[in-house]
DNA sequence: ACCAACACCTTGACAGACTAGGCATGCTCC
DNA sequence: GGAGCATGCCTAGTCTGTCAAGGTGTTGGT
């Protein structure tokens, strides 16, 4: 992997993380391994996931306790929030339409 | 139009703009309106798309030259250089996979 | 005379991603 | 026993592209 600078994932990476926990409660770390275990073009850096999770919690759209991982380890399990659910929903559509703007001038032939 | 703050275009804007260019020349103000009458979901602000241009430049992926508009303004018309139309063609590939795992985890069902 | 559209540019603030560290635990392997 | 790695959390500082808001000058319309 060519170390990619990664702009096309900025403003993804929040949405992202609530639609993974709208399957179910997640700690942070395993978060970014299902992630990553979706899609080789995904590399979620601790340094970008931390501060996110953070601003998440912050606006009220994911809940946090401590708790411990499936391997019995201290981690702090983030839930989705309903406002969260909601906001999922908004930014998910705003995803369909800008890419779908994006392909549509990319992907047009010449 | 709610005024979106908008980072799902970061990164993609000189590829757009590349994309744009590969359809023929055209100056920096005429590329900005192309591409908001492609879609609405493009608002090209003049903030970014100078100092997108200017960038452009600077990496050899396009190259300018002062001529006049269609109205017969005084206006700075880009082109692509073959330099650019291989990054373009890099860049697209990269938007498809990246968008296309986004789209695998957000539009997934539940 | 005035305003909108055309066409270029710049400055400063902001926000999110990254690098590069730090901490602590537990497991495996030599 | 110790080294090293994966797990799990966190933060400080840097980078960079976007934005708001301003500027210049010209042309065309009312």
């Amino acid at each position: 992997m060519p170390s990619i600078r990664n702009d096309l994932l900025r403003g993804t990476l929040e949405t992202l993380i609530l639609k993974t926990l709208s399957w179910g409660q997640r700690h942070g770390y395993g978060i970014a391994r299902f992630l990553e275990g979706r899609s080789d073009a995904f590399q979620i850096e601790e340094g970008s996931l931390y501060p996110a999770l953070y601003r998440l919690e912050k606006r009220g759209w994911v809940r946090s306790e401590w708790g411990t991982s499936e391997l019995g380890r201290r981690a702090k399990v983030y839930e989705l929030t309903p406002q969260g659910s909601r906001h999922l929903e908004q930014e998910t559509e705003r995803w369909k339409v800008y890419s779908q703007a994006i392909s549509s001038v990319l992907l047009a032939e010449g």
